[in-house]
Formats: C-alpha cells, sequence, structure tokens
DNA sequence: CGCCACGCGTACCGATCGGTACGCAGGCGA
DNA sequence: TCGCCTGCGTACCGATCGGTACGCGTGGCG
C-alpha cells in the first residue's frame, strides 16, 4: 500500500514492506526493529543501511500514508471535477470507507501523536506538519463552496474525520462511519448559503 | 486530581500522585516504573505492594479520570436541574474547558486505546468499558431532550468531542475549544425538534 | 529491655529495546 | 585466477524495560 517513492535495494524493499504492514496492525512503538526485520526476513543491519533508523522509517510511513491520504484530493477533483460540493463528500466518504477495513486502528498520522507526546521528537515533529497539509488542502476545497466561514467548516470536518476515526476503535465502526457521513451533511448544510 | 478511592499507605499515596502526574503529561507507555518510583520519592517495590502491577495501576488511574469525566453530568444536573439543554452543554463545555490546560494531551482514556492496540490487553480492554460507559451516560441526558434521534446525536457529540481531543494536539487548542462549541450547537440545534 | 512483625529501599533479575562491529559470500574487472 | 568491492546476516553492544529477592530499620507489645 503505497511506494517509499526512493530506490531501495531489494532487502530495504522487503523491509518497507514488513514495516508498513506492521505499523499499520500494531502502531509504532509497540513494534520493534528486531520484528520488523525477522517478519521481513532480512537481518537488522539492512534495515539501518535503507533507512536510518526507527524514527526515520516511521516518518517514512507516516509520510506515505499523509500522501496517500492526499491523493483523495486529486482523485475528487477527477471524478468528479465542476462539483466541489461533491468533491468534499468523496474526500470525508475515503475516510469513512477507510474505517471498514479489517484492523481498523484509525489515521495513523494522529496516532503517531499520541505515540509521541513529546513535542520535539522528529516524528511528532513530522506528525504536526503532514496534520497542517491535510488541513490547508480541505480548506482550499472548503473555500470553494459558497460558506462565510470557510476555515471554520473545514476544522470542524476535520475534526469529525478525526472524531470518527477515534470512536471507530473503541465503538463501533458502522455507527461512527455512519456518523461521520450524516453529521458532514449536517455540519456542511448549516454552513452553506443559498 | 481526583482521588484513588482506595486506602493506601503513605508511599502508595506518593506514588498515586507521581503516576497521575506524569501519565497526563506524556502519556502511559512513555513512563516507566521507575520514573514513577524516582519522582515520587519512593523504591519501586512500595509501587508494587499498592498497585500489583504497572498496568493494573495504569487502569486505576485510567478509571480515576473517567470518574472524573463522568462527574460532570453530576455537576451539570446539580447547575441546572430543570434545564436538559444546558446540562448538555454544560458537559461539552466541561470537555472544551480542559483543553485549556497547559500541556494539554486530548482525553488519556482514547489515547490509551491507541497506546496498547491490543484489544486482549487489561488496559485496553479497560478504556472501551469507560469509553463505553461515558457513551451511555452522555445517550441518556440526550434522549431527555426532544429529538427523534438520541442515538445519533450522542454518538456524533461524542465523535466531536473526541476529534476535538485530537485536533487540539496537532493544531490550535482555541480552534478546536470553539469548534467543539461551534459544531455541538449546530448539530443539536439540526437534531431538535420544534 | 527484648522480641517480633511490618513497611520500606537497595540491588538485582531476565527480557527486550534501538543500534552496530565484523566477517562472509558473490560478481566484476584485470 | 586473483583481488576487490559491494550487499548481506550473525552476533554482539549498552541502555532500559517491568518485576522481584532480600535485608535493613522501626514501632508496638510483652
Amino acid at each position: 500500500m503505497v511506494d517509499g517513492s526512493g530506490t531501495r535495494s531489494p532487502a530495504g524493499e522487503r523491509v518497507w514492506r514488513a514495516a508498513c504492514e506492521l505499523f499499520s496492525r500494531e502502531g509504532i512503538r509497540s513494534v520493534g526493529v528486531a520484528e520488523i526485520a525477522a517478519t521481513s526476513g532480512v537481518g537488522k543491519p539492512s534495515l539501518y543501511r535503507n533507512f536510518g533508523s526507527k524514527d526515520d522509517l516511521a516518518i517514512a510511513y507516516l509520510r506515505a500514508q499523509a500522501v496517500a491520504g492526499l491523493a483523495s484530493f486529486e482523485a475528487a477533483e477527477r471524478a468528479c471535477p465542476d462539483d466541489d460540493l461533491a468533491q468534499l463528500r468523496h474526500v470525508i466518504a475515503r475516510v469513512a470507507g477507510e474505517m471498514g477495513t479489517p484492523g481498523y486502528r484509525g489515521c495513523v498520522v494522529a496516532n503517531a501523536a499520541i505515540e509521541f507526546p513529546d513535542r520535539d521528537h522528529p516524528v511528532r515533529q513530522a506528525v504536526d506538519e503532514l496534520k497542517a497539509e491535510y488541513l490547508r488542502r480541505l480548506t482550499a476545497l472548503v473555500a470553494r463552496l459558497p460558506v462565510d466561514d470557510p476555515d471554520g467548516l473545514a476544522y470542524t470536518l476535520q475534526t469529525l474525520m478525526e472524531g470518527a476515526s477515534a470512536t471507530a476503535q473503541f465503538h463501533s465502526v458502522e455507527r461512527s462511519r455512519a456518523t461521520l457521513i450524516e453529521a458532514a451533511d449536517r455540519v456542511i448544510a448549516s454552513h452553506l448559503r443559498e
């Protein structure tokens, strides 16, 4: 799921694949480099040769997941080029749809913010960066709608997405998904001027 | 901030205080038992004598935080006994207000769900339990309002609270707080039948 | 005064963490 | 055929993890 963009050695590629799998399933702090190496079937030094450290590997993983998320904006524009509202719904639906994947653990980027509370930690800084970028893109899309407070609406929608991602983990995935869709509709409707 | 309810030895009390402080500030997994013991000024065995394990201590901490959160329902009923809508706003305002505390790290219970991805882990099971209880209480309050879908509204409000708690960590606390209040108002308004 | 039981801290345990020194195996040019 | 360079895994490092064996100090009671 998602490439890592850089050209890598065969061993590095196996490490990347295993790391994405494990990070998605169990989070970042819960998996050790030994586990990644064992799962990928390569030695630890191959991991450290291709990625400088576990932190760097984690950051690369988060970046890859984030660009995959941002890709939904382009997909939305491709799907309905002349309907901004439909594009927004498309982006929201993508988040809602992801919640159905087995073993869903919420947004991995947001989770990383919890796993690394220290704001000076490089992983945490990457998280803040990526989240800001997503909000920026979402705001840009919302700003094309006939609303009076695009920043407020975009922030509210991101809040709903984060909240739904969270509640899906300890409540019902189905209810979280339905709630995200419906609440987003209500909020959008209450912002749209007619 | 919150008692631990059980009677404890003096050393145990110091452990409890230090653990609450550290868990709130840095999360659960990030702090070791040695750090808790050192901060509280007691030896590790005192920690294990008063609480059976780090997991048990963490669960006790989460329970204490959760009952503190549930207390806002009673406080709301005391503050405005005959106005259910005002009570609901009171509960929401409490969550919004907590976001202003320095070093705010979101809902510690929700964070624990991220820190312990394994659903069989005792800490994680406590989290699911506590979150379910909160939703139950919230739903009971919402059900007293003239709305057609109290379960849906309660779930939406919890989603907003979780989302605001999350965004406050990597975006702006002020915006998250304002968004929670305003979005909750919009959603409540759209559910109320007149 | 002497005894005992209890609460406590020092010092340690094995396991696991992220990270690395080093040596082996294989392909290529000479 | 030889030498070299590259890419890889084995085995190890110190640090830290959660948890515990054990002995010291003290206060109550005979």
